[in-house]
DNA sequence: TATTTTTATGTTATGGGTAACATTTATAAT
DNA sequence: ATTATAAATGTTACCCATAACATAAAAATA
């Protein structure tokens, strides 16, 4: 692969001038860059990035740390990522956590060793402040999606989930429901708390008196709701809930499916609503009320944010960015 | 950020000590591979991966173009890809061509000056000869998933469109249909080619006599089917088709709702079946009846290959691994 | 024409790591 | 004790591009 060197040689000029071609900066007569640049174009010469991330200490390279890129709304924020990468002129390195904090670890650490010049990451919880901090030492910027994370102040796009849980409980309890159980994710993340938080508060707002047996926490990756739900179907009638508020999409399917198992019915036996579309394609399953995120723009902002804070453009002070929920109502809530 | 010069220095060694501690190569006695070892963590010391792809001439850093990744088909392929990737050390750099040839190009033009070292690439048609070709002047290693292209030998991972199609038809016929249409992608994509071409052959091999009126030819990315199934729809009783066989997921989903929308209703009316599930968790809508391709590893193997090909230590041919589909049979084409 | 200013180009050093070779130190063999 | 051998560590040069500084050539001004 032909090098500067070789452009310069057969140019018969320095290198430097050859650089400078290259990148339009200083100043080259006409005939010098016509010269350089037919040779450039001779050789097919490609700049090495490794030696120019060496010297500029910059890579257009990004990277989206998500925790699963199968889960259709992070496949949403990945998109939006991409495409608003593409149009600055980065590129977007993947990884997913699989929400467990030593996985985001390991690709923290490799991220760092690439040299990307920024990182747009959900964080997989609190315990993310050590890795966070890791990229504040080796001073990468990064914009955090969907959720914060204690102790750090930082540029961030997210969802409003007080509003989002507010909206579906409101229509739950609108459609007569009043025991309404929460299979929520752990509380170490932030939307899971601020979820479980709203729950309480509406239900108290609507004169409803929590159950907090109703209430449990899983995790957003296993997943395994089977159990608590059984749990409820057997609690005696005057207990047993007649609506399940799940966090987000994939634990309202798993819900979903623990509940066909035990020959429930959804919506006649009980109602379910969640966080999210499970669905990659909107209208073609209309079955699951959600408060739907607007995934895309979580991941087409933060890139947004966090080149304006890469190249220094932006404001000084943080920027948060809340983007409230849609409130999509579908069968799997409504009496038929 | 610290170097391997700064940890020299503490340790009292050469960096040529620390870099074989880090690199775990050569002879190191424990004492100072301890010693260095403990300044690296004390300095918490990440080595340059610019400096390091500079002298190594290689990144550790592999591509990914695909279509879309909101395709949960290519958000499988995806993943299976990552997965495979961060066990071998490498990282992933994501790419949506959007079916667009033009869209590819630039892509890969941007790969090339990022020096990854090597692509899987599901190519957006039988154009892209031109970027893989490209590829090969520039000495970058691919493989191909899903699709080949025509003029290109290279490791490839594909689906078996053949006994994919046969399966789905003869599940079709099996139910008592003779008049089946065929909805299919653009045939400069070798996918679609093979599919129509076995279309067309397992009919005559069942008998049926193929009416070349009920075949359509649409694109994957705007995947806009309603002229087409309206078509379907008025034709005479004796014409109109029974069963519908849609090249992909989203022709499928897409099809599906054009038929609601001109209320038509699957499978009563109409039996509808395709590759590839549409949705992100199998069994949650049990709904279409599909040939499902083991996407994952698609991603998975293509990886594979891949890194042999990189690193030199698989088979000198090229390999073409065809992974089999899996027929399952659901509700979207059976007579209730 | 001599001098200043501007424009165009070149030289040197650097970024962080490693291969290849050189040297020192420890261990084994005679 | 002496030499041969192996193990551990160090030195030097290079990968490719560019920033910072230096110089030569051309144009503008005195």
């Amino acid at each position: 692969m032909a090098t500067i060197y070789d452009i310069a040689k057969k140019a018969n000029v320095s290198p430097m001038t050859v650089s400078r071609v290259v990148n339009n900066s200083g100043k080259i007569s006409e005939k010098t860059r016509e010269k350089v640049e037919k040779i450039i174009e001779e050789l097919n010469y490609i700049p090495n990035n490794a030696a120019r991330s060496l010297t500029l200490k910059q890579s257009k390279i990004l990277s989206l740390v998500i925790t699963d890129i199968t889960n259709p709304f992070y496949t949403k924020v990945a998109r939006g990522a991409e495409d608003k990468a593409k149009q600055m002129g980065y590129r977007l390195l993947l990884s997913n956590s699989d929400e467990s904090f030593e996985k985001e670890s390991e690709y923290v650490d490799m991220l760092i060793s690439s040299g990307v010049d920024g990182v747009l990451m959900a964080p997989s919880g609190d315990e993310s402040q050590k890795n966070l901090k890791t990229l504040i030492k080796n001073r990468i910027p990064f914009v955090l999606i969907d959720r914060h994370v204690k102790g750090i102040d930082c540029d961030l796009v997210m969802g409003d989930s007080y509003q989002g849980t507010r909206q579906l409980l409101e229509h739950l309890i609108g459609q007569g429901h009043s025991k309404i159980a929460l299979i929520n994710g752990p509380t170490n993340v932030s939307t899971a708390r601020e979820r479980e938080k709203a729950y309480f508060e509406i239900l108290r707002l609507a004169g409803i008196e929590a159950d907090k047996k109703l209430a449990a926490n899983i995790s957003y990756m296993q997943n395994d709701s089977y159990k608590f739900v059984k749990n409820l179907i057997s609690l005696p009638e005057s207990k047993r809930p007649t609506a399940i508020f799940a966090a987000n999409n994939f634990i309202a399917i798993n819900t979903i499916k623990s509940l066909r198992q035990l020959n429930v019915r959804v919506p006649e036996d009980i109602a379910v609503v969640c966080f999210d579309d499970p669905d990659p394609i909107p209208d073609f399953n209309p079955f699951l009320t959600i408060a739907a995120q607007p995934a895309y723009n979580f991941g087409y902002m933060g890139i947004q944010l966090l080149i304006e804070r890469i190249e220094g453009n932006g404001p000084a002070e943080k920027q948060k960015v809340i983007l409230p929920p849609e409130i999509i109502i579908r069968s799997s809530s409504l009496k038929k």
